[in-house]
DNA sequence: CGGCCACAACTACTCCGGTAGTTAAGGAAA
DNA sequence: TTTCCTTAACTACCGGAGTAGTTGTGGCCG
């Protein structure tokens, strides 16, 4: 239940290409964030400095390596949305959407959708109150 | 226009008793973070750290320093949150709000403000589209 | 006047994310 | 078999956040 709030750049990246992929030899991974200009060597260093914190884990295939995430991608967006709430808005969820809506980062149409999205929770969370 | 998207945890709190405050002496931010057990010399550091950076300054009063945030808080609100979005959710804004939703983070009243909230949000967007 | 105190300045250290070179070992190719 | 390539292991280094002790200096209080 417990992933860790500190989470680099790099780390989330890779995270999210195993996500990806369910399981990866390292050349994959380097492979699938080439848009970096990464070395090899740096992407199999913090492979391998994740496995020690129980991030990744990893099984032999012969020769290489396949990594897979130990996180639940639910759980860390948990986490770190859980995180900058608490350090940016108080711990109001809430406050963070209305950010969003008044900074406008969401169009028209989205915001058409998101309407739609709201009413639904809102059943959602009826139902469940019973 | 362009806050930093490496801002520490610290440095985070930090900022926010300066919105708070205006301009405050160290002694006051301090006090203000009073919950972390942090030393007062830890605070002047960070401090000294952040003017170096440019995200504070200071003007003397007698002794003190009195040190003010030279970052807009909407500012930062929308780097970090952007920061966020593009790492967690592909750069989609309306994924958070998504997750938001989903995890059940907002209760069954915030989600009627919400509702209103979104419905001004469409109008507004509405009219803005001249 | 003399000592204490508040506060800024300087210095030092730890931890960790990020980055990568070098080395070693196993398999493939010539 | 000898050479070369792939890939994991080890080692090293940088920068920045965070943490705090020590020193210096001017003001205040007795």
């Amino acid at each position: 239940m417990k992933g860790p709030r500190n989470l680099g750049d790099l780390q989330l990246a890779i995270l999210r290409a195993l996500w990806d992929s369910g399981e990866a030899p390292v050349a994959a991974v380097h492979e699938a964030l080439r848009g970096r200009g990464l070395a090899l060597t740096t992407i199999a260093t913090m492979l391998r400095k994740m496995e020690e914190k129980g991030l990744v884990a990893h099984r032999e295939n012969g020769r290489q390596f396949l990594y897979r995430a130990r996180l639940d991608p639910a759980l860390v967006q948990k986490n770190l949305v859980g995180d900058l709430v608490a350090k940016l808005f108080d711990g109001d969820p809430l406050e963070l959407v209305n950010h969003l809506l008044r900074a406008g980062e969401i169009d028209l149409a989205e915001l058409d959708l998101l309407r739609q999205r709201v009413a639904e929770a809102e059943r959602r969370a009826r139902k469940e109150r019973a």
